[in-house]
DNA sequence: GTGAAAGCGCTAACAC
DNA sequence: GTGTTAGCGCTTTCAC
């Protein structure tokens, strides 16, 4: 039973009846327009626009798997980490005429499994920037839909990361290079790939530096986690430290300054992201920044190229460079 | 045809057929466990999880409309304004048994307009945060779905919103408190209506309060907004300002800054929001506080009102209390 | 170039 | 409790 003039959403059948046509005719209309006669397409265009009608993506979704939706999932979107990489994910699949949804995982493996579950039927593609999920987790989600993992690196599945290796090394040098003999790490998520990347590379990077390395944490990404990494920070001999990321550090910051120790003179602290805000905090946080626009780019762009027919490229990792941002959170010991 | 083991993903079909059963029986067990005996559901949910079954929310979604699915769009996510209420509103969602969709709508009308029909016919619901769309045209998507907006007050649309009259005026009254005699609104996007509201709060305080008003801009509302404000507010004879967000404001005190004007010295600067990093820039922003959070847990509260079976309760707005946050970018004038 | 008809995967009466 | 049977709104062969 085809809704007439009811509360219902008209359908293809409602505008080919008005029309005078057949509802096949409509749907070409819009689905694949230059398969219809130029004339009668201009007027059930405008039949439909009279009646209000919009294509359903829901329905046309169904038989095709065509539904112009991609999703990022973020493990917190109010980390600003995400901000520029939202920014160059989005403006990428726009000009490619897709819509990115997002999707919050709130940090949890569990939140995140369930919004993949009702929001990876309804998109073409999927982006996972700094997943939860283990990988094998991300594996079968990879086998439903064309998938790139962000800032991890796995071989069956399209990534993109930023040089962690490289980064940290900048920061290490740095440091070292001002007269820092005594690093400590202070830890992200242990949940987190990039933690455990930086980590290693932290340890590497002091050893070839020759510099005393420890590590403390893990702490939440934040800037509350910073907050308590403060505490541990006053208790430990290093004079200088870099974060598993700028919230951290920033929190860090200022857990510091309540607790008497001043950063640079005392202490000084690197940042990973160079976030917005890492600029204007107090001090302005030295940081090793990541191009994170080209990085959400990157990855919708590696996203397009699985769902084009012709043959997907291969699935290395596409790895960003990261360049150490000295700013005023660092300076030489006391 | 119904896939066996080929590369599709399973249906109802499969597993229908490898428990021996019904498919009706099958989608029972997932979309209203109790209507079937419970031995039996036992073994469909065992061979659907040994095949790999997930239920499809598009098929789902289809006959029944209910997708579980809420969006709120936004006019920019990487605006740290939204960071609290998208924390809200996920969380509210996400008890309630939703998922919550971002879209950005790239401060565009056009984008947001395209954004909102791929996704509108997906969702349950909607959210409108800060929407740049008409009257008319917020009218046009509340038909189709339970809508709540954000800071805009619409008689025919559920809205919550913030006190923005209450908050002015206590920005005014402060900076009146403190001697001031001429301020300065900078202003944000035409398009907004909360600028509206703000600008014209404003005005009505000033002259309660009996100081010189003026109006500089519009802006755009981030930090490089702010920073062509500066040249403007250096350009007037104010001595202090109020800003249409945190973000104008924190741009506009950085712009100062290089300008060789001191905040507050020169200079006090209020902000509105007090958004994430409003706290640690310097001098920490003076702003006007809303509560961010509740706000967006507000606005899906209201929507999950409208989605109940039972009639939905009025459309008159929700007003949220706003309270001056004094910090440091306000003192008396020279 | 256009129409008729068969699904896409699921839910929802309606029987049994 | 469970099976049967229509659809949900659209796309897509296949005829004409």
């Amino acid at each position: 039973m085809t809704s007439a003039g009811n509360g219902a959403s008209p359908t293809i059948y409602d505008v080919a009846q008005a029309a005078g046509v057949a509802p096949s005719t409509v749907s070409r209309t819009f689905s694949r327009p230059g398969r219809v006669n130029a004339q009668t397409a201009e007027r059930i265009r405008q039949v439909a626009a009279e009646l209000g009608y919009r294509t359903n993506p829901l329905a046309r979704g169904l038989p095709t798997g065509r539904t112009s939706l991609l999703a990022i999932v973020v493990a917190d979107v109010t980390n600003p980490f995400f901000f520029e990489i939202i920014r160059g994910a989005e403006k990428t699949a726009r000009d490619a005429g897709y819509t990115l949804l997002m999707v919050d995982a709130h940090e949890s493996d569990e939140a995140e499994r369930r919004a993949l579950d009702r929001t990876l039927p309804l998109v073409e593609g999927l982006i996972l920037a700094t997943s939860r999920l283990s990988d094998s987790s991300i594996r079968v989600a990879a086998k439903q839909r064309p998938t790139v993992v962000m800032n991890r690196h796995m071989t069956d599945v399209p990534s993109v990361l930023t040089d962690n290796a490289q980064g940290m090394r900048s920061a290490v040098e740095h440091l070292a290079g001002l007269g820092h003999t005594s690093l400590a790490y202070v830890a992200g998520p242990e949940a987190s790939w990039a933690d455990g990347m930086r980590w290693r590379a932290f340890r590497e990077a002091t050893r070839e530096t020759d510099v005393q390395a420890r590590r403390i944490g893990p702490f939440a990404p934040t800037l509350a986690g910073g907050l308590s990494a403060a505490k541990s920070l006053v208790k430990h001999p290093a004079t200088a430290a870099v974060a598993y990321n700028d919230l951290i550090a920033i929190g860090a910051m200022r857990g510091l300054r309540r607790l008497g120790v001043e950063v640079p003179r005392d202490l000084s602290i690197v940042g990973f992201d160079n976030i917005f805000g890492s600029d204007f905090c107090t001090p302005p946080l030295t940081t090793v920044a990541a191009p994170l626009r080209h990085f959400g780019s990157f990855a919708v762009q590696r996203l397009l190229a699985q769902l084009r027919p012709s043959p997907a490229p291969a699935a290395g990792p596409t790895l960003l460079p990261a360049k150490l941002v000295e700013r005023g959170s660092t300076a030489r010991p006391a």
